[in-house]
DNA sequence: TTCCTGCAGT
DNA sequence: ACTGCGGGAA
C-alpha cells in the first residue's frame, strides 16, 4: 500500500535511456546466490564495486533486466510520469481492441485520468513537477496524490509561479493530504530555487539535497527521473524490498545504510530514473507490505525470502501456522511506541445573524474591513458554492433568508423588524439571567422552532436531527445536553427562553443563514496554519475525570500518575509544578461544566472586546462574565453575541500517527443583532473565502487578521485586532517565552492555548485555574496595562503578542463542508458531528439526518471501548 | 485497530 | 540518534 511510486521519466536529452530489451539476454546463467552471509555485509555501509556485495555480478544484471522489463510493460500511467520506453500502450491498446472487437477507431485511454506528463514538458519544469510528486507522494499513497497534484501544476505549472505564491494559498491546496509541512517546504524550496538557484534546477543529487526539504531520498528521485543523474532513491517501498530480496531481519531503522548500500549496488547506471521508478513501483504493487504477490514478481529468482518460504513448504511446512518464514516477516518490525493522549474542549461556535448583509450596508462606517469590499463579501455571502452538494432545500432556505430572491436591495420587511426585536428581546432576558447567575439557554430550542414552522424546510432537515444526536450522545453516555450542568432550573430556563421570544425568533433559529467561527492554528507543530474549531487543550489529568464524568464509572484507573509527572520532553507543554496539577486535577478539569468554562474564555478572548458574548457560564462563571459585563459596561459594546442554546455533542476520537486526539465537542447556537459584515469587523476575522465558477479552483485566503509574529508585528496586525487595545500592543517586541511563562503564571482560561498544541507559541499550556481572575476577552487588556506597569514594558509587550488571538474567520456550512477552505479531515469530521451531515435527500428530513447523527453518537460511544 | 516512513530539528 | 508530523488502505 504505501505505494509512493515515482515518475517516470526519460528526458531524452539526459543520459541515454536504453530500452530493457537492448539489455543483453543472456545473462541467465549463474544465480546461486552470492552465498555471502548477512552477517557479513552488515559492515559495511559503502559498495566499492570490488568489495564484497550483496548480489553477484550476474544478479544483479539479471535483476536489472528484469525488473525493467517488467516496468516497461507494467508501469502505471501517472500525470508526473514519462514513459519513453513503455510497452505498456501497445499492450493495452491490443487489450483494448480484443475487448472491443475489431473496432478500429483510437482507443481512448483509460478513464481519461491516466496520462501522462506532457512529453514536451522542458525538462527543468519537468524537474519541478518531479519534485512536487515526489513530496506528495512522501507517506502518501499514488490514488490520494493525483487529484492534488494535477491541481498544482495547473495552478502553479513552474517553480517560479510556485515561489510568487503565498502559503495560505498554498495550504489551501494542500488540506486534506497530510504532513502539512511538506507544502511549506515546497513553497520554501521553490522560492529558494528561483532566488538562490535562478530558478534552475541543479541536476545532481548532492546539489539537489542543498534545496530546503529536499532530502536523502528527493533529491535521488529528481536527480535520477529528470536528468538521469545516477542516484538511487530509497524509499519505504525500496527498504522492503531489498530487505526481502536479502532476508534482512530486525529493525529497519537501523539499517539505512545497508539499505542505500543494497540499492546502489543494484541501481542501473543506463537507466537510474527508470531504476528507481521500477523498484518503488515494484514495492507498490507487487512487493506488498501484506499480500505480496510473489507470483507475479520479476525478480522473485534474488529473492531469499520468497525462496525461505518455498523451502518451507517444500519441506512440508503448513502455509497457516503462525510463526511460518513468510516473506512479509521482512523487513523486521520496529518497536512500536505508544501514542500520546491529548484531549481537547471543541466548540462549534454557530450564529445566526438577524440581518441581512444588504441591509446593513453602511455600518461599516469607514472603518471596513482590510480586505475585500463589502459588496464582494455580500455577493459571496449569497452566492451557493457550486460543487458542494448540501442539501439543496437547506441551501435554498439559507438563500432565500439571506435575501438572494430580489435582485435589487429590498426593504427591510416587517419580518426583519420582527425577527431583530425578537432577538433583542431574547438577548435582554439572556444578559438578566446572567446577571442573576441562573442558567440560560436550553437544548431544545431548535426542536420548537421546527414544530411551529413547518414551512421552514431547510432547518426541518436540521434541527430534529440535532436533537436526536443529542439524545443519542446523552443515551449513550458520550455526552448532554449541557443543560444539565445546571440541574432542574435550565429545562425551565429554556422552556421560557425559547418561547419568549415568541415565533418569530423561533422562525430566526429555523431559517436564518449560520456562520461558524473558525480560527487559524499556529504556524509549526500539528496541522499547522489550517483552519479549525476553536480548541482548548484539556489538562491531561482530567482525562480520568472525564471518564468519570461523562462516561459510565468504569474506574480506569490510569491517567493521573501520568499527569503528575512533571512533562520530561522538550514540548514543555504540562511545565506545571506537581502542586498546580493536582490542583487542576481537583477542579474536575475535563467535565461538562469545566469544558463549557474553557470554551467560554476562548470565545471571549478570540472574539475580542467589541462583542459581549452572552448567555454563558457556569454558576461560578456566571459572576465572573457578568462582572465582566459590568466592567465594560462603563463602555458597553454595542453589539452583543447572544447564546441561544449550548449542545455537547459527544466525543470525536482523532487518532494521528503519533497522537490520539479526543476531542469534546460543544455545539454553541448564537444570534447576533447585525449582519455578517458587521459581526467579521467586530470580531476583526477578517478572512474570507470567495467561491469562484469552478468547483476545483481554490479560493483565496485573505487573512487581514493574521497570527501576531512575537517577533515583529505590525501595526495592522495588532491594530485590527483590537483598537482598544492599540497602545498597548503597537511596540511589541519578542521576548523569551520562559520568561512569559514565569511572569504571568496563573494566567488561566484566557489563555486557553489553541487545540494545537502548537508547540511553541501559545504560551503553552497554561492550564493554571486561576479561575478567580479568570479574564475574559475584554478583559486582557486591562490585566496587560497592569503587567506593563509591574513589569518590564518588554515584557508586557511580548505577552501581549503572545497572547493575541489567531487570525479567525467567519465560513458558511457551504464553506465548512466544500473544499475551498483548508480544512483537515479532522475538522470536517467535528462539524458533522456538531451539526449533523449535510443530507443528500431532503425527502423526509428526519431519515438520512438520524443515520448521521446515529453515527456520531455511536462513535461518540464506542470511543468510550478505547 | 494496525501498518506505513521522508525530512528537519534537536 | 530520536522525535514530530497526517491520512488512508488493509
Amino acid at each position: 500500500m504505501r505505494a509512493n511510486v515515482k515518475s517516470i521519466h526519460q528526458p531524452k536529452t539526459s543520459k541515454g535511456c536504453k530500452p530493457t530489451d537492448n539489455i543483453a539476454v543472456e545473462c541467465r546463467a549463474a544465480k546461486e546466490q552470492a552465498g555471502i552471509h548477512i552477517t557479513q555485509k552488515l559492515n559495511r555501509t559503502n559498495q566499492s564495486p570490488q568489495e564484497q556485495s550483496w548480489f553477484t555480478q550476474n544478479e544483479v544484471a539479471e535483476f536489472r533486466q528484469e525488473l525493467l522489463k517488467w516496468y516497461d510493460h507494467n508501469h502505471r500511467v501517472l500525470p508526473w510520469r514519462r514513459t519513453p520506453h513503455s510497452k505498456k500502450r501497445e499492450v493495452d491498446i491490443a487489450v483494448a481492441d480484443a475487448s472491443r472487437g475489431a473496432d478500429g477507431g483510437p482507443v481512448a485511454r483509460g478513464d481519461g485520468e491516466a496520462e501522462s506528463a506532457p512529453s514536451e514538458l522542458p525538462q527543468q519544469q519537468f524537474a519541478y513537477w518531479v519534485w512536487v510528486s515526489e513530496v506528495m507522494l512522501q507517506q502518501t499513497q499514488v490514488a490520494t496524490v493525483i487529484p492534488y497534484f494535477k491541481r498544482w501544476v495547473t495552478k502553479w505549472p513552474t517553480v517560479a509561479d510556485l515561489a510568487a505564491a503565498d502559503i495560505d494559498t498554498v495550504n489551501t491546496l494542500w488540506a486534506g493530504l497530510g504532513y502539512y509541512r511538506r507544502a511549506r517546504y515546497l513553497l520554501d524550496g521553490a522560492r529558494f530555487v528561483v532566488e538562490k538557484l535562478g530558478g534552475r534546477f541543479p541536476r545532481t543529487a548532492t546539489e539537489l539535497v542543498k534545496i530546503p526539504g529536499v532530502g536523502p531520498y528527493t533529491s535521488a528521485a529528481v536527480a535520477s527521473i529528470a536528468f538521469g543523474s545516477p542516484a538511487a532513491a530509497v524509499d519505504g517501498n525500496v527498504i522492503r524490498v531489498v530487505s526481502r530480496l536479502r532476508a534482512l531481519p530486525g529493525d529497519p531503522t537501523k539499517l539505512a545504510s545497508t539499505h542505500a548500500a543494497m540499492a546502489s549496488e543494484l541501481l542501473d547506471p543506463e537507466r537510474p530514473g527508470c531504476y528507481n521508478q521500477a523498484l518503488m513501483e515494484l514495492g507498490a504493487t507487487v512487493c506488498r507490505p501484506v499480500n505480496p504477490n510473489c507470483a507475479a514478481c520479476p525478480v522473485r529468482g534474488a529473492c531469499r525470502a520468497a525462496a525461505e518460504w518455498e523451502a518451507y513448504l517444500a519441506a512440508g511446512g503448513a502455509p497457516d501456522v503462525e510463526d511460518a518464514p513468510r516473506v512479509t516477516n521482512y523487513p523486521g518490525r520496529k518497536a512500536v511506541k505508544e501514542k500520546r493522549e491529548q484531549t481537547v474542549a471543541v466548540t462549534v461556535l454557530e450564529v445566526i445573524c438577524t440581518v441581512q448583509p444588504h441591509a446593513a450596508g453602511g455600518t461599516a462606517a469607514g472603518t471596513g474591513p482590510p480586505n475585500g469590499s463589502s459588496a464582494k463579501r455580500k455577493k459571496q455571502s449569497l452566492t451557493p458554492i457550486p460543487g458542494t452538494t448540501t442539501d439543496v432545500t437547506a441551501a435554498a432556505a439559507v438563500a432565500a433568508a439571506a435575501g438572494m430572491q430580489p435582485p435589487p436591495k429590498r426593504q427591510r420587511t416587517m419580518q426583519d423588524f420582527a425577527l431583530a426585536a425578537a432577538a433583542r428581546k431574547q438577548q435582554q432576558q439572556q444578559q438578566a439571567d446572567v446577571a442573576t447567575k441562573r442558567v440560560v439557554v436550553t437544548g431544545e430550542t431548535g426542536a420548537a422552532a421546527d414544530k411551529g414552522n413547518p414551512e421552514a424546510h431547510g432547518a426541518e432537515d436540521q434541527e430534529p436531527r440535532r436533537s436526536e444526536v443529542v439524545r443519542e450522545a446523552a443515551a449513550s453516555g458520550g455526552g448532554r445536553s449541557d443543560s444539565g450542568r445546571g440541574g432542574a432550573g435550565a429545562g425551565g430556563e429554556a422552556g421560557g427562553a425559547g418561547t419568549s421570544g415568541g415565533l418569530d425568533l423561533e422562525m430566526l433559529v429555523a431559517r436564518g443563514a449560520r456562520h461558524y467561527l473558525l480560527t487559524m492554528r499556529p504556524k509549526d507543530g500539528l496541522l499547522a496554519g489550517l483552519w479549525e474549531f476553536p480548541g482548548a487543550i484539556i489538562p491531561t489529568d482530567a482525562g480520568s475525570r472525564a471518564e468519570l464524568d461523562d462516561d459510565d464509572d468504569e474506574a480506569d484507573n490510569d491517567d493521573v500518575d501520568v499527569m503528575s509527572k512533571p512533562d520530561p520532553d522538550s514540548m514543555g507543554k504540562n511545565t506545571l509544578p506537581t502542586a498546580v496539577s493536582a490542583a487542576a486535577a481537583s477542579t474536575n478539569a475535563n467535565s461538562s461544566t469545566e469544558r463549557q468554562r474553557l470554551s467560554d474564555a476562548l470565545l471571549r478572548r478570540l472574539l475580542g472586546a467589541n462583542i459581549a458574548f452572552s448567555g454563558s457560564g457556569t454558576a461560578p462563571a456566571a459572576a465572573e462574565a457578568a462582572s465582566s459585563d459590568v466592567g465594560a459596561a462603563q463602555q458597553p459594546p454595542q453589539h452583543t453575541l447572544c447564546v441561544l442554546a449550548r449542545h455537547d455533542m459527544g466525543k470525536y476520537v482523532h487518532v494521528f500517527s503519533h497522537i490520539r486526539q479526543t476531542n469534546y465537542i460543544q455545539r454553541v447556537t448564537a444570534v447576533f443583532h447585525g449582519d455578517i459584515i458587521t459581526l467579521e469587523r467586530l470580531t476583526a476575522a477578517t478572512a474570507t473565502a470567495t467561491a469562484t465558477a469552478h468547483g476545483d479552483a481554490v479560493a483565496k485566503i485573505t487573512t487581514g487578521t493574521t497570527r501576531v509574529d512575537s517577533e515583529n508585528p505590525t501595526r495592522a496586525d495588532i491594530g485590527s485586532l483590537n483598537e482598544d487595545e492599540d497602545v498597548v500592543v503597537s511596540e511589541v517586541k519578542g521576548t523569551a517565552k520562559d520568561e512569559i511563562a514565569e511572569s504571568v503564571p496563573a494566567d488561566a482560561g484566557a489563555d486557553t492555548g489553541a487545540t494545537g498544541n502548537g508547540g511553541s507559541s501559545s504560551g503553552g499550556a497554561k492550564k493554571g485555574q486561576g479561575r478567580g481572575k479568570k479574564a475574559a476577552g475584554a478583559v486582557v487588556g486591562k490585566k496587560q496595562q497592569q503587567q506593563q506597569q509591574q513589569q518590564g514594558a518588554a515584557e508586557a509587550k511580548a505577552k501581549a503578542a503572545e497572547s493575541a488571538p489567531p487570525a479567525r474567520m467567519w465560513a458558511s456550512r457551504q464553506q465548512v463542508e466544500g473544499s475551498h477552505l483548508g480544512l483537515s479531515s479532522g475538522v470536517k469530521k467535528i462539524f458533522q458531528q456538531a451539526v449533523g451531515a449535510s443530507d443528500a435527500g431532503s425527502g423526509r428530513g428526519g431519515r438520512a439526518a438520524s443515520k448521521g447523527g446515529k453515527g456520531g453518537a455511536n462513535k461518540a460511544a464506542s470511543a468510550r471501548g478505547k
